[in-house]
RNA sequence: CGGGGUGUGGCGCAGCCUGGUAGCGCACCUGCUUUGGGAGCAGGGGGCCGGAGGUUCAAAUCCUCUCACCCCGACCA
């Protein structure tokens, strides 16, 4: 590719929309162009860097008996009424033809193959399957951001397997898991492997795969002593226990002090000391009353799963006419609503509110003061024990790149997807499904990899591996230039020319910022000592050599690229 | 959905408070000079100031409504 005949729009400035390095660096570095709110176009150079993840994928995939197939975007609503996810899922795009009929835009594709494999799947001889797909999807997001982070349309590598019993799921679990690192070590990608939520839906168990970086929106908590990982919505720690005083159960006065904070420094304890008590409402389980230690905060994911339902935060008015107080002095003492308590208050005793305006009472004990259901409901926080060995978590920010998911028997159920097993029986098929975003692994790599001159390709999906600058300005310079741009092609290395009629400094500068792995400069050194410079992008490496042996020593140093 | 912010040539911004002929830098076009880390000079093209309504002799500027986009939170198969 030429850059005088390409579409490769480089900016200088960093776009005043953009928040995310990535996104700075793809708008910059000419990958892409944004249509809407979460809705972009690829330009030629983040294209390229698509089809080189995409490759990967198909390699990855069909190496573990993957096929590909490609499903509609467009799907009829019936089939999302069979599962009950038609009214549910607030992120989906609904439309009707032209006769009235009511259609989706698919966000997800258990229901198709649920659909396929219920027509075409009859013995326990046509099983196991693995379909995958790389298509897009469509969601109606809440909040699109960060570039191509999170976006309303998406390309997606789903894929679903097809088993006649759980122990053959976990084979095609494990092999995804296999195929998954796999594909993320090619792609030059730092990631943790961590246990997942799997969501109102249940499900068999979940993982997900996450690249650290600030521009994330999941936290996931590790263990670096026994390998726990998991993400927040999951994570379970153990927190250290305060000093808890010899105090008898008394009412204690605290005028005008409503939050944690004030209370704690109104009667002069440690925030530990303390139970923050939060009302929630359930759609079917009514009001339920949430407790956890003062400095925690509470996780509303785990809430739910311990409900069982999704609950909101409670009004103002909601909780005088559950608990007849207002919101500062709310307690777990004689509540007339359900209580659940976190499992870090088993032991100690601790200030509640009063459930009475301006009064706390000190020296409660949960199961002697008041009883409720205790769960996992706080957040881990760094520097907590696991729950596993004892060593010190740590809580890192991150990219969820990919996830792998044991859906069960949910969809094949609904959808008719069944078998006859060796004995003649019938039964459903074992599903499970497993998705990359492709968008979000070249995220990830820019975020992971960029330094302050631009992005850092990894060679697996950099749009080109050479980027051929050419600065001199006689003619015999310039026919180096393309004599080494036609050679690497021919040797198979994909080289990018700028032949553009531009001072030496613009092409450096966009050259770093487009940060193909290795810049061969054709420049005044040609006539002068008969060398090209050839640079190393990541390590700004520099070497003079003889411009026929360009290949030579681009082919040497690709293992370290 | 709640909170905050921004909309003015392709990009980044000023002008708005205090109404009066729309400006700057970069980019773009032409010419000359220059040429190894985002060149200089000269000339030039391009914007119904997000949209609608209102106030006024006069609106980028004031008022009302609306749309879009960004950030934080909520939500996230």
């Amino acid at each position: 590719m030429r850059v005088t005949r390409s579409l490769l729009p480089t900016l200088r400035d960093d776009p005043a929309d953009a928040e995310a390095i990535s996104h700075k660096l793809m708008l910059r570095a000419g990958l892409v162009r944004q249509l809407a709110a979460g809705i972009f176009v690829w330009l030629p150079l983040g294209q390229r860097v698509m089809d080189k993840v995409g490759a990967i994928l198909r390699e990855e995939m069909n190496a573990i008996g993957g096929q590909e197939i490609t499903m509609p975007v467009i799907h009829p609503a019936e089939l999302w009424r069979q599962t009950g996810r038609y009214d549910t899922i607030p992120e989906q795009f609904k439309l009707k033809d032209r006769h009235g009929r009511d259609l989706v835009l698919g966000m997800t594709h258990e229901e198709v193959i649920a659909w396929l494999a219920a027509r075409e799947i009859r013995s326990y001889r046509d099983l196991p399957q693995t379909w995958y797909q790389i298509q897009t999807k469509e969601r109606d997001e809440a909040r699109p951001r960060s570039g191509v982070l999170r976006t309303r349309e998406f390309v997606m590598k789903d894929s679903y397997t097809l088993d006649p019993d759980e122990a053959a799921l976990d084979r095609s679990y494990a092999a995804h898991e296999g195929a998954y690192r796999r594909i993320f070590d090619r792609c030059g990608l730092r990631y943790h492997v961590v246990e997942s939520d799997t969501g109102m839906m249940g499900g068999l168990g979940a993982h997900e795969f996450m690249a650290p970086s600030a521009a994330g929106e999941d936290d996931i908590a590790m263990c670096a002593q026994c390998g726990y990982a998991a993400n927040v919505e999951l994570a379970r720690s153990v927190p250290a226990k305060p000093d808890f005083p010899a105090w008898t159960r008394e009412d204690v006065a605290t005028p005008d002090a409503k939050t944690i904070v004030e209370v704690a420094a109104f009667l002069k304890i440690d925030p530990r000391l303390t139970i923050k008590s939060l009302l929630y409402v359930g759609p079917t389980k009514g009001p339920v009353l949430a407790l956890v230690r003062g400095d925690h905060t509470l996780h509303e994911r785990k809430l739910m799963r311990a409900v069982g339902e999704e609950c909101r935060t409670a009004h103002p008015d909601e909780v005088r006419q559950h608990l007849g107080v207002s919101v500062g002095s709310v307690g777990p003492l004689a509540a007339r609503v359900p209580l659940l308590i976190d499992e870090t208050l088993r032991e100690g005793t601790y200030v509640v509110g009063a459930n009475r305006e301006g009064f706390h009472v000190r020296g409660v004990a949960a199961g002697r003061d008041f009883s409720g259901t205790f769960a996992d409901l706080h957040v881990a926080l760094a520097g907590e024990a696991c729950v596993k060995c004892g060593g010190p978590l740590a809580v890192e920010r991150v990219i969820e790149i990919g996830n792998i998911f044991k859906l069960g028997t949910k969809y094949a159920e609904a959808l008719g997807a069944k078998y006859l097993d060796e004995a003649g029986k019938e039964r459903p098929v074992v599903m499970g499904s497993y998705g990359i975003g492709p968008a979000r692994i070249a995220s990830a790599a820019i975020e992971q990899l960029a330094d302050a001159d631009g992005i850092v390709w990894p060679w697996a999906i950099a749009p080109f591996h050479v980027h051929v600058v050419s600065v001199g300005r006689d003619d015999a310079s310039k026919q180096a230039a393309e004599s080494i741009y036609a050679a690497c092609w021919k040797a198979g290395l994909e080289a990018l020319l700028d032949d553009r009629d531009e001072r030496p400094g613009v092409k450096f500068k966009d050259a770093d910022l487009l940060g193909i792995p290795v810049r061969v400069t054709v420049g005044n050194l040609l006539a002068k000592e008969g060398v090209v410079e050839l640079r190393v992008r990541r390590t700004r490496e520099d070497r003079k050599i003889p411009p026929d042996k360009v290949v030579e020593t681009v082919t040497s140093l690709r293992p370290s690229l």
